[in-house]
DNA sequence: TACAAATTTAGAATTATTATTATTTAAAAA
DNA sequence: TTTTTAAATAATAATAATTCTAAATTTGTA
């Protein structure tokens, strides 16, 4: 845990209690929590931890490129803790989300008359599929999965 | 006009002046509108238009599949009116949205452990990079760049 | 230790979206 | 054409996620 205190200390982020026990939170954390799961998690240590803490904390950390928002959902915003750069899979029924540690960019050349008006940076691949858990379940559809399908974890 | 009627009363959509204000509006609209950008629109025409029709409108035809949701904005939904599939890029410094035609799907094999967990369906790749204007302005960055940028466009 | 700047908290405010309900209307039936 | 009825509309209230505010506290440094 020192390393992650210097390099914080590094980078101009003042390290507070709340804030370390965020970020002892999202090391190593491979899920794709909101930030009311984060909130949620942190006022087991920190009863007193607002929301506007853990918004602040995430936003600084998202701004120094230290954790990545992953776009998937329009209701919430989810944060993505791992660092590496990498895709996501997502379960049309349920919503669960899947890492893909797959680099594509060679084969994701631009066409000619978007290179001529956008210099690229990077990318980003959302699959959608049907997870094993909703294949077995087969073919019903619910209005609002996300929150009720039995064997997915909610993502 | 006649096939749009046409189309939508076969699909049991039941034709009202303002949805088809919706539609209209929609039609070979390339642009990647929020509810409020419809709305907005939509008021000119029937200015007793009320937001909860909008909505409506356009989850019933996100439901038939005749209108997708962009992800790409965590503050709020963008609906794309186009109905081929296609790729986004998305300016970082102003969020201007283009279209990427281009089908990769050839390119985008899953890696083994995904299709172990999960049936593919389809994909969407996000593009992000810096559009011509932005690129003229240089490094200077804003806080939300997205409200005042000149020489781009809201999106 | 003392200080300045940054951070925390609680709660209010804001914004996007959804729900409610009485009224109206489109489209099918008579 | 008129009647019927199921669905859609509009106004408004409700909800949910996020941001803002301001006073009190805390961090890192001098």
């Amino acid at each position: 845990m020192k390393e992650l205190i210097e390099k914080y200390r590094e980078i101009g982020f003042k390290l507070t209690p709340q804030r370390l026990a965020i970020l002892r939170f999202l090391k190593g954390n491979t899920s794709h929590p909101t930030a009311e799961n984060i909130y949620r998690q942190i006022k087991e240590v920190y009863p007193t931890v607002s929301f506007a803490t853990v918004y602040n904390t995430l936003q600084a950390l998202v701004d120094r490129g230290e954790v990545t928002e992953v776009t998937i959902d329009s209701q919430k915003r989810h944060f993505d803790p791992y660092p590496k750069p990498h895709h996501h899979i997502i379960c049309i029924e349920c919503n669960k989300i899947g890492d893909v540690f797959k680099d594509y960019s060679d084969a994701l050349k631009l066409p000619k008359n978007i290179l001529k008006e956008f210099k690229p940076v990077r990318n980003h691949i959302n699959f959608y599929g049907i997870c094993r858990e909703c294949q077995k379940i087969g073919g019903i559809k619910y209005g609002n999965m996300s929150k009720s399908r039995a064997g997915c974890r909610e993502f």
